[in-house]
DNA sequence: TATGAGTACTTTGCGATACAAGATATTCAT
DNA sequence: ATGAATATCTTGTATCGCAAAGTACTCATA
């Protein structure tokens, strides 16, 4: 069993929260979305944010809309729409719930 | 989309996290992990942590011991081997990594 | 000595999703 | 034209939570 595996399962569930929290502040595209994750040291590939957008996409928790680049081909923007930003609210609280137990656990020794 | 499923989602690794944390502690069997679990408001049922348990003990990270009930068959006891206590240390990186990724996300508006 | 309730462990099938790898499309400089 | 850079999308695989059903042990009681 590898830590990078475990590290990869943790993230799962968790890369849709990051996601809605990035789009909350501003209008993004997967490859800004991949490189702000980055920053927060969270690794993700393509392969795992296409799809993710889509779904999210098709659930109507974002919006999209084509903006011309300067540079390269036009970008798909996301956004979050209003159903998406009560959906991130009941993240919010499973997050807090979530990380609140593990706390506990932790300190329970 | 259900907020429900989301949360079986971020659960998923964290799982694992957290059952190593309770038998660090001390030696436990199933009933008695899931019960200590629910305590932390984290919901686990058989179906899921006998196999996590089955999984962790086969890779070398658990072991066990039968013993004898006062009521009821025999239960299996699990603790941490040596191997799993370094595991268990990798895990607590990666777990204050991912939340203060998140943490860190939360606080970027 | 059956029988049923309670407790405990195990297995099977399904759905969801991260990831690797590769395919497709657009733009622009040379 | 052509190739590099940038973007998006698709396919196949492995992992894992969960529901549901199955197996097995113990003990009280009729």
């Amino acid at each position: 069993m590898i830590v990078e595996n475990v590290k990869s399962q943790m993230r799962k569930g968790l890369l849709e929260y990051c996601v809605l929290l990035l789009l909350r502040r501003e209008a993004s595209y997967a490859s800004d979305i991949i490189a702000d994750l980055k920053k927060a040291s969270l690794i993700v590939v393509e392969g795992t944010l296409y799809p993710l957008l889509t779904r999210l996409k098709n659930e109507g928790l974002l919006g999209y809309e084509w903006r011309e680049s300067t540079q390269g081909p036009p970008r798909k923007y996301y956004c979050l729409t209003e159903k998406g930003e009560t959906f991130l609210s009941d993240l919010e609280m499973a997050w807090e719930q979530i990380s609140d137990s593990i706390n506990q656990l932790r300190n329970n020794q």
